[in-house]
DNA sequence: TTCTGGATAGAGCGTTCGTTCTAGAGGAGA
DNA sequence: TCTCCTCTAGAACGAACGCTCTATCCAGAA
């Protein structure tokens, strides 16, 4: 009741068909796809049935400000994916396996276009626009800390812990990558033996 | 003599600065750095310091011909340097090491802008032109195999050595993003000593 | 010398890019 | 009813895109 705006959606209600969310969701998929140069904004809008003017009322930062909350919504994506493993797989070693087999058949039932939702979209563009660089290096900060979490509930000392999540998110971009390009699961299954694996030498 | 055309460049010698070696590496380095669509042609062969109509008499197939040329030249360079590590170290699992450094200091030389020389060209574009994806395919198994022959002269059976070599690619390959990223050797550093202890358990 | 074909040179094509701009629709509060 | 403000709508701009095209250069063959 003050001058100070009201939160923007508070009574639209945030709905998950809110334009917004549909444009945020569109850029999401289409640049994890296609890469940032590749995808333009005119297409995110078609594909969100938004318009141009309502993408610009959202993101007036244009196109990066909108990369940046691709690559936020994509990190907020596995983040869900990573907590259910985690959460639902007792044994962290046994969870890399689970985990690379979810991350296979996720990318083979895309028939191999949905790799990793963030890497496509900041690689080509994170030397260029640091905001982008920021966010990618902050989503796999993230995903480490699960992990590393993880480990460290497994008993596993800090210090070993914290490396092999590095390890194991390097390893599952990197299979994952290997994966999508070569259009075969084996490497996922394999990383995800290995890291199970290595994960037992520390326990 | 024959009415068969001669090596294109036999007579005019293929010096390092003949214009379609300049071409290939100006595309390569570029599209390294910002990707298939981030890299125009007029960009390219300013870079090279050669003229539209070169570019186009060279790779008639336009941009595509010219990006897969360019993975080539990357693939080339990559295994030019796994050939020399693997090729000086003798212990495998050593050599994973070594060249895990290698990479994080050649990336942080370059201020982080120089990572896989085929993973950002052709992320965005292997789903869209079939001729990227079959070539960076290629390019990960002629790595692979790489380390795989290193594997089995170190003494390790055939399907362990498959199977780590698998590993290792797909490690080194998203070490050096997660380093590129987050702008830190700190990732390299550590998936090559977690490498390395995983090829000494099957020895 | 004349001829030939590889290589260089760059203007210009139609298209798409990211962005800006003005206009209007729709709902809540006075 | 009138006002205000968020959000929708899309035409239009200059720049850059990939590519085509014609013209020219020049070394070696005839």
């Amino acid at each position: 009741m003050t001058t100070k705006a009201k939160a923007k959606t508070e009574t639209a209600a945030g709905a998950p068909g809110d334009t917004r969310t549909r444009i945020v969701r569109a850029a999401s998929r289409l640049m994890q796809r296609q890469g940032y140069d590749g995808t333009g904004i005119k297409q995110i809008s078609q594909e969100a049935s938004a318009t141009l003017g309502s993408v610009y009322h959202f993101f007036p930062g244009g196109k990066q400000e909108l990369a940046v909350a691709a690559i936020q919504h994509g990190d907020q994506e596995f983040v869900e994916e990573l907590r259910h493993v985690l959460g639902t797989v007792e044994d962290p070693a046994e969870a890399m396996i689970v985990l690379s087999r979810r991350m296979a058949e996720g990318l083979r039932d895309s028939d191999w276009i949905d790799g990793c939702p963030i890497t496509t979209t900041s690689l080509g563009a994170a030397g260029r626009i640091p905001d982008i660089q920021t966010a990618a290096a902050r989503t796999f900060a993230r995903w480490r800390d699960l992990v590393q979490d993880k480990l460290r509930a497994g008993g596993i000392a800090q210090e070993d812990a914290y490396e092999l999540a590095h390890t194991a998110i390097s390893t599952l971009e990197g299979a994952e990558l290997a994966a999508q390009v070569s259009r075969s699961m084996e490497p996922l299954e394999i990383a995800g033996r290995h890291l199970a694996r290595l994960i037992t030498l520390y326990k």
